[in-house]
DNA sequence: AGCACGCCGACT
DNA sequence: GTCGGCGTGCTC
């Protein structure tokens, strides 16, 4: 094997460039080199960069001199074949640099190794005469800094290229690398206490507690030791460590275990504990399936006979997660891996705690609010396919980029939330359609369940692609909530609204009171943000840098925009008019807040939005108040739809449901039904049918009908019609192209040119360009460009062709300056 | 992504 | 005359 081959290496880059870069492999690393495996290499003038090697080779490129690997970080690969496969196919069909999914991909601390920092090794022994110069030099500097960057180290040695010198110095454990230090990935652990094995015996223990009991002065020590068996599991005989915090925390006197150590009745011993599941979890026994619920899970068994991607359609109550932990149960017992997908935000919530009673250890949560160590830990169990940890992963979107080695099952919950599209930083991926993907590669099954499923998932269903399984009934006999309108065009007419408030919802609302029952109040921020205007000639302060008005933040007293962050204090003239008749238009959550508390003097109210929730568990506990009724109403945007369980909510008011209905675009009818319907689920549990109660103008709406109805399949008949009629998805493809520069003069020309161009090649299936509803965002104009194509058509033929046209537009130096980013199925 | 190279304006 | 602004191209 060690043959004096000349091997070549294809290496993905953390760039936003697709094309992988090949590097040539040093003699000493030909064993070493593998595909998957991270390496450091040399890029540009003096960067470093950890990249993937995804191919291995002795085909010597002839345009370039190809640098050497300066490094393999790996002993084994950290990425699979099939993940691989997954990144190139995520690149393709999205459109995305391959270098960006690799970005997507990998947890921060396996790559991040461009600005590469030199550390003293710990085990330099501070020789210094083994050193010449330059080694001193740099020697010397650590010990005055600690780090030292690529860039300083040239700075102090006065010469540019300085790797062959550091390499030295590397491999002589004289110093090393900061990612180095880092990637050495230390468990955390904990110290733990044991019986000595000396009283293993039964006879020999039950006489040591009767001593201890005996004697008055080591009471403390009998408590301990009860402590400790306790929680061991004696009653079982099973002799298992406890951890030491954990006695101290139940009661055990500290000095009394250490007596009990220094007596050799306990041993004290350190084990690697879980960053993960710190609190151990009892579990629960799975519990009876209802006759539906076990219909539904014989249908899904006998669709995956067939089909890879089922679609569970429950009703929300119905008991979709029973059904999950079955499947995920019968994947556990064939020794494969799951993967259960979440919307972000449902995620630090009730499900994972219920999952968590059932499987304990088995789970682990993905997401990107944990932190990096916490991330690698479940990547290299995944990897390993360890059989004891993380063979369930609850994760958010990212999680698909898991290194999955037996995965059988993958459960997309809430597979309608658009959260699961990704669409800063490229690449603009959608996880739901990436899990089938994902799921194919390793002849799994994908499970979609949802309340209200996406227009695209039902129709996909329909036509038998999908598998299909219902759940109409609530668990329990639990009814579906009561759903009402209150007409707001005919409480303005009788002058019977109370500011936001129609009388019809406030009424329900003190008789909910009344009977201590709590409500959710739901206001879609949308459109509903507070500005000032001038009621003279309508003009209201706005952005400097962006094309919109500036929203009024109460809490800070100040006027701040939205998309670039630009804060100025609340002005007292019209800048237009010089009026000093400025005043406040529009309502967001904390407006309700404000009007209800005049309103239900007395009553508690608590905020549910991105403003309240800022900080760190926020979100926690504002939830944890309400779960303890300690607040009589929520108010709250999107986040209150999503699968809360509080069973003390009678009723749930959607405040303005035309807000909703009127946005322009043409999911905003399906998005609409989805959010009142999810939130409409969140009233009435138990013993109560619930009420929920939609303000509107038009209670006629034929979606708000079918909210009403509870007839999801009506709405989607509906709309299925409209879609068709209009040509947009299902029966459309689409893809957007969002063109930007600083000049509208320069920006216009361009995006003309460049639809001209396209419409050259795909027609009338091009449409634009157009001005979204902001056309300005920190300096830079926008426009779109849409493409509608057939369902049937071929989608990597029309992506290459439009790669070429795009090309094609850079090739001329007036539009170099535009840039284009491209959305695959936009959400 | 970053960094060098290069072509235009306001300065000692 | 030069310093430095950013627009453009390239990186194995």
């Amino acid at each position: 094997m060690s043959e004096r081959k000349t091997f070549f290496a294809d290496i993905i880059l953390p760039l936003a460039v697709d094309l992988t870069f090949t590097y040539r492999v040093p003699f000493e690393l030909n064993d070493t080199i593998k595909n998957g495996v991270r390496v450091v290499v040399p890029f540009g003038k003096s960067k470093l960069y950890t990249g993937i090697v995804v191919r291995v080779h002795e085909e010597i490129p002839k345009e370039y001199q190809a640098k050497y690997i300066e490094h393999v970080l790996d002993e084994s690969p950290i990425i699979t074949g099939k993940q691989l496969k997954l990144w190139k196919w995520i690149s393709e069909y999205y459109m995305a640099p391959i270098g960006d999914v690799m970005n997507a991909a990998l947890p921060g601390n396996f790559k991040l190794a461009s600005e590469t920092k030199i550390v003293l090794h710990p085990d330099f022994d501070r020789n210094y005469d083994e050193l010449n110069d330059k080694e001193y030099l740099i020697v010397e500097a650590l010990d005055v800094q600690d780090t030292l960057d690529l860039k300083e180290i040239s700075q102090i040695l006065q010469q540019k290229s300085v790797h062959a010198l550091i390499k030295k110095l590397i491999d002589r454990r004289i110093v090393m690398s900061v990612e180095e230090m880092r990637y050495k990935y230390t468990p955390k652990t904990a110290t733990f206490v044991q019986l000595n094995s000396q009283f293993s015996q039964e006879e020999v223990l039950s006489e040591l507690v009767n001593e201890l009991e005996q004697d008055g002065r080591k009471k403390k020590q009998f408590e301990a030791l009860m402590h400790y068996l306790k929680a061991g599991g004696f009653a079982q005989n099973t002799a298992s460590p406890v951890r030491r915090s954990e006695l101290v925390d139940a009661g055990a006197s500290l000095s009394a275990l250490n007596t009990l150590e220094k007596n050799g009745i306990l041993e004290s011993l350190r084990l690697e504990i879980s960053r993960l599941n710190s609190e151990d979890t009892t579990l629960t026994e799975t519990k009876e399936l209802s006759p539906e619920q076990t219909t539904a899970l014989q249908q899904i068994r006998e669709n995956f006979q067939e089909k890879d991607v089922c679609l569970l359609h429950g009703v929300t109550g119905s008991g979709k997660t029973e059904i999950y932990v079955e499947l995920i149960q019968e994947q556990l017992a064939q020794g494969r891996q799951v993967l259960f997908l979440l919307p972000e935000i449902a995620l630090t919530t009730q499900l994972i705690d219920r999952l968590s009673a059932y499987f304990g250890d088995l789970i682990g949560v993905y997401h990107s609010k944990f932190n990096q160590n916490e991330r690698v830990e479940i990547w290299n169990s995944v990897l390993r396919d360890d059989p004891t940890k993380f063979r369930i992963i609850l994760g958010a979107r990212s999680s698909v980029f898991l290194p999955f080695k037996s995965l059988g099952l993958i459960i997309v919950d809430e597979e309608h939330e658009n959260t699961f599209k990704q669409y800063d930083p490229s690449p603009r991926y959608h996880a739901r359609d990436v899990s089938i993907v994902l799921s194919h590669l390793h002849g799994a099954k994908t499970l979609l369940g949802t309340a209200t499923p996406s227009i695209e998932t039902y129709f996909n269903a329909q036509e038998g692609k999908y598998g299909f399984v219902e759940l109409s009934k609530r668990f329990g006999g639990i009814q579906m909530p009561e759903i009402q309108c209150a007409d707001l065009k005919k409480e303005r007419r009788r002058k019977t609204m109370h500011s936001l408030f129609s009388s019809f919802l406030l009424e329900e609302m003190k008789t909910a009171l009344d009977n201590k029952e709590q409500i959710i109040l739901f206001q879609n921020r949308r459109g509903y943000t507070p500005i000032w205007i001038c009621e003279v000639c309508n003009w209201s302060p706005k952005c400097k840098n962006c094309d919109v008005s500036l929203t009024y933040h109460k809490h800070s007293n100040m006027l701040k925009c939205h998309y670039c962050s630009y804060t100025i204090p609340p002005v007292g003239t019209c800048s237009n008019c010089g009026s000093n008749r400025l005043h406040m238009h529009g309502f967001g959550t904390e407006k309700v807040e404000d009007e209800l508390s005049l309103l239900l003097p007395g009553v508690t109210i608590s905020r549910l939005d991105l403003d309240s929730t800022r900080s760190k568990d926020g979100y926690q506990k504002i939830l944890e108040q309400f779960g303890k009724k300690e607040v009589d109403v929520l108010v709250g945007t999107q986040m209150v739809t999503k699968g809360l369980d509080f069973d003390n909510v009678s009723l749930v008011g959607i405040l303005d449901a035309d807000m909703m209905l009127r946005y322009p675009d043409f999911r905003s009818f399906e998005r609409s039904f989805q959010l009142m319907s999810q939130v409409a689920g969140r009233a009435g549990r138990r013993n109560k049918r619930g009420k929920v109660i939609i303000q509107t103008g038009t209670p006629e709406h034929w979606i708000i009908q079918q909210v009403m109805h509870h007839d999801y399949v009506t709405m989607y008949k509906q709309e299925l019609i409209e879609r068709k009629n209009f040509g947009y998805p299902p029966y459309t493809k689409l893809i957007y192209l969002t063109l930007k520069h600083k000049s509208e003069q320069q920006l216009e020309g361009s995006a003309a040119d460049l639809a001209q161009q396209l419409k050259a090649v795909f027609g009338s299936r091009i449409i634009g360009p157009e001005y979204p509803l902001v056309r300005k965002i920190q300096n830079s104009y926008i426009k779109i460009i849409r493409i509608k194509m057939e369902r049937e058509a071929s989608h990597k033929k029309i992506k290459g062709r439009l790669q070429e046209i795009i090309n094609q537009f850079y090739s001329s130096p007036v539009n170099k300056s535009v840039r284009i980013s491209i959305d695959v199925d936009p959400v």
